[in-house]
This record gives structure tokens, C-alpha cells and sequence, in this order.
DNA sequence: GAAAAAAGTTTCCTATAGGAAACTTTTATT
DNA sequence: AATAAAAGTTTCCTATAGGAAACTTTTTTC
């Protein structure tokens, strides 16, 4: 009976609980979810039951964290209880109290520089922000200044302070833009601005993913 | 021979399908993320299962929707495998084409008059946007035109593009701003703008929920 | 404040999830 | 093409989830 071969997978192996695996996951609160959810509604165990299909005991149990819910029983929770999965295991968005305000003086902004552009960075003093606000000096006068399209996500504002430039977007034709004008466009799509007066141009851009 | 004998649990039963249970929900499709997610990366079930800790047959068995994961399965199967809970059970967001483009001329956008403010909107043809910008003239000379804190959604950004304004907030003292100031704040925070110049002043706003 | 009703928990059992290993299919390798 | 190796599936068993009903606790009602 030579089956020396294998009879051993994972000798004294790690079924992988050591090597990877960052156990960082916080604990899962699935239980707390739901009974928050049931009872912010005032309903009942019963009533939770009739809802989804679900056993009382069922549902008594995922809140005591006595149980782990298959997925399929999550599904009948959000449907039954009309709520959207995530909400079963995410904890509700601290509404937290903002009064955030970071003012910017003309010329004080964080400078950053490129081939290209010079950006002024704006509102720097604040972290996770929705936009990304900077005014930024336009050096390029054509496409070669660039040699590819920038493209990245989220969508994009811009509007002329000084001077005019020509908007270039992968899928438009060249927009000639100058103080006042204004545009609005998706990240994604190939774009670029150039210089089309003599001096440098003035912009603002602010990008939002 | 014995796979066969009990074969058929629930005679013909339908355990809790009908009463209620609005079955609108989509098929999970979970099985179809996790493989999509794992051959993506060019994992084996093997690798996958090291990574997660989970049995390789179980790996199969979700992937083929043979089994409905627990929870705690979904957990670990994030977590090993480096994504987001929400991707195992959410089709990948179509990365659709996007090319959208608005330019807005000086003067052009659609006109939208309070007594304190003469907005302009810019980017009207663009439905879901991430921000919505739009040029004002300010009319109020102090806090008496409004008589109340403008308070709302998101975050908001101004830039002052004509005069001087100062930027009131509900938890900051006065802040006078000129041509190419700007200012980021909370718009849940109190706010508004009053012009301090002779004339009325002109600004850019931005906001972003 | 005792009895009844309702809400919630635990028990006990069955159905199903998850793991180890056998088995099958696919992919390299010669 | 035959063989070996790797990847994937299925089987079989154990652990656990889920349901029905008994039990306990809380709330209501008289």
C-alpha cells in the first residue's frame, strides 16, 4: 500500500491562517445592525419574521451574534426589511457635526509646478475634501507639450481667469475658451488645456470623483 | 447509493416563498464576482484558498453557487482576498464610456435671480453631476438680507472673481475676501456671502454633495 | 400585583455550509 | 499522443445555520 504520495497535502502546513491574511477586519456587528434597523422601526421579532420569511429564532439568534447569516438569508433581510445590503454590516455614518473652513488669499495657495502647468493647489488645509480646487498657470501652446492625454476619474471644472486657451477633449472638437468661459467634462475622457493668447492663461480647475 | 434516499427533503414545499418576500432581488451572482475577482488575479482555487483560509472545495462550491456563503465566509473572502465586501454581491460598475462635455460661455448659463444673489448656472446640459457651478452676483450688503444661515448638503467652494466680498460662517469670524481669494467649507456649517465692494461683487461657487 | 399576552431566548432537530480527500478535467511536458 | 502535473469538481463527513416549538422574560390588562 504505497500511498505515500497523497496522503499528505499540507504536511504541517499554515493552512494560511499565519502568512497572509490581515486580520484587521473589525468585528462584525451584523447583529447589532440588524436589531438597530428592527427596532428603529418598532417592529417586533414577529413582525421582522413575517417580513422576511425568516424564522423569530432565526432572526433572535443573527442578533445575538449566536450565528453567522448565509448570504442568502442577508438578501432575504434587505428585501424583506427594505434596507440595502451594506446596511446590515456597515455602521450607519456618523453624521458628524462639519464646520470645516480653509480660506485661500490670491497667490498663497501650494505651489506645484509641472512642464506644463503651474498649479496653485488651494484649500490645501483640508483633508477629504469632495473637490480638489487649484488655479494653475498654462505654459503649453500645443498638444506636443503634452505628447499623451490626460485622463483620470472623476469629472472636472474648469473656468478662465486670464487669457485664453483651447479646451481638448478626446471625443469634441477644440473649444476656445476665454475670460469667464466655463467647462464641464468627464476625468476619464482624454483632455488637456492649452495657451492660445500670448501670455501664459489663468485657470481654475476643480476635479470631483 | 445513499445520495439518492434523501434526496427530496421538502415534499414539495415551499418553505416561505410565497406570503411575502418581494422576490424582485436580483440573482446573487456572488459565485460569478468571487470567480470573476480570483481569475482576474490569476489565483488558483489553491492560492485563493491559502490566502483566504478557506477550503479550496468550499472556494469551488461558491464560485458554482452550489452553497450560499455564511457571513463569516464573506468576511474572510474580502479580507484574503483584498476587496471591498461590497464587490462580492455588486455586478463590477460598468465603467461606462463616459465623454461628456459642457462649455459654458461668459454670460451664457441660465439665469437664476433671488433677492440677494443673480445666479448664473453653467453646465446645464450635463444631468448627474458630481458639482454644480455657477457664477453669482451678490446683491446683499449684510447679514439682513437674509435674515437666516444658508445651510445645506456637501461642500462648497467659492472663488472671487469681481470685488470684495466677505464670506460669513456660523463658526468663524468674517473673512474678507478679493479678487482670487477663495475659500472651501462645510456646507452644513452656516454660510453666506455678502459684497463689501460699491458695486456687486461676482463670485464662483461650487458645490459637491 | 396576579394573570394573561406579547416579545424574546433557548432547545432540539433537520437542512445545509464548510473541510479533507478522492475523483475528474485541463494544461504542460516529453 | 502518452504521461505527468496542476487545476478544478464531487463526495463524504462534520460543524453549524435555520426552523418549530418549548421555555423565559417583559409588558400589558384587569
Amino acid at each position: 500500500m504505497s500511498k505515500h504520495d497523497q496522503v499528505d497535502k499540507y504536511p504541517s502546513m499554515t493552512i494560511g491562517d499565519n502568512e497572509n491574511n490581515k486580520r484587521a477586519v473589525e468585528k462584525s456587528t451584523i447583529g447589532v445592525q440588524l436589531k438597530a434597523i428592527r427596532t428603529e422601526n418598532k417592529w417586533t421579532l414577529e413582525e421582522a419574521s413575517k417580513r422576511t420569511g425568516l424564522a423569530r429564532s432565526t432572526l433572535s439568534k443573527i442578533e445575538n451574534e449566536q450565528i453567522s447569516p448565509t448570504f442568502s438569508v442577508m438578501q432575504k433581510l434587505a428585501s424583506g426589511l427594505n434596507i440595502e445590503l451594506p446596511q446590515l454590516f456597515t455602521k450607519p455614518k456618523e453624521t458628524k457635526v462639519t464646520g470645516r473652513r480653509d480660506v485661500t488669499l490670491d497667490g498663497q495657495g501650494r505651489p506645484h509646478a509641472t512642464l506644463t502647468y503651474e498649479h496653485e493647489l488651494l484649500a490645501t488645509q483640508l483633508r477629504n475634501k469632495k473637490m480638489m480646487p487649484y488655479k494653475s498657470r498654462v505654459h503649453a501652446r500645443n498638444f506636443e507639450h503634452f505628447g499623451e492625454w490626460v485622463r483620470h476619474e472623476g469629472e472636472e471644472f474648469l473656468l478662465v481667469l486670464e487669457g485664453e486657451v483651447q479646451l481638448l477633449t478626446e471625443f469634441y472638437e477644440p473649444a476656445t475658451l476665454v475670460v469667464g468661459d466655463s467647462a464641464y467634462y468627464d476625468a476619464t475622457m482624454g483632455h488637456l488645456v492649452i495657451s492660445t493668447s500670448k501670455e501664459d492663461a489663468l485657470i481654475l480647475w476643480i476635479t470631483a470623483e
